[in-house]
DNA sequence: ACGCAATACCTCGTGATATGATGTATTACA
DNA sequence: TGTAATACATCATATCACGAGGTATTGCGT
């Protein structure tokens, strides 16, 4: 998929995917998979800037010896999905405006 | 309108403007405003890119004693928006994924 | 004649950010 | 014993949108 086109997801999906359960980076990555497909070093720096943006908490947990960071969406973040589905309208208009069709002599 | 989600759709943007008639940059951020509000010096550096990337060509005229550079998309230009087009596809389905709502005790 | 808005182009510096390369450390399994 | 999987992290690099600022002309009001 298109980077430029990625970049306006990227944010939304990782608040998405924590939306309904905390996870941690490691899932995180495979649940988004079908959807976004997006590398380590990527998710992790977002982790980063979500977390300093408020957008969402973490706390640390052990799990079969090995460390954890569980992240937890916050009303900020669930809001900036809110914020998300409304600008998508101006995606959908910008959409028809890119795939209009030459009124002269097209038919559909 | 966030910057991240507008990025993807800017070059795309300008190569639908000029899908159907040739034009020049002052005349065409005038003709996006409605969809999509972009800056002089944002649209011009666009420009150079897509004519570097060979998806619009260039010619210069005179009109009324000033230069205007006329625009023109050429058919790598075209399946770039097609390309754009099918990529929507994936949009919709990060965006479904995002918006969807936990179907435990939700009911729409 | 003068000033200002509009037209029409351009460059440069800056900040944001996605990603590959690379590193650390543990567990699971063949 | 070694390799994959799990789980985190940093850094350098490249791309790119945009404000600030620049040049030059036409058109219009006073």
């Amino acid at each position: 998929m298109d980077i430029q086109l990625k970049r306006g997801l990227l944010d939304v999906c990782v608040l998405a995917t924590i939306k309904n359960e905390d996870s941690y980076g490691y899932q995180m990555i495979k649940d988004m998979k079908p959807y976004l497909d997006m590398s380590e070093s990527t998710l992790y720096t977002i982790l980063k800037r979500l977390e300093a943006a408020k957008l969402l908490t973490v706390r640390t947990a052990e799990h079969g010896g090995r460390l954890r960071k569980y992240y937890h969406i916050t009303d900020l973040g669930l809001s900036r999905i809110e914020e998300f589905k409304s600008e998508w309208q101006k995606m959908v208009s910008i959409y028809q405006f890119v795939t209009k069709e030459d009124e002269r002599d097209e038919q559909g």
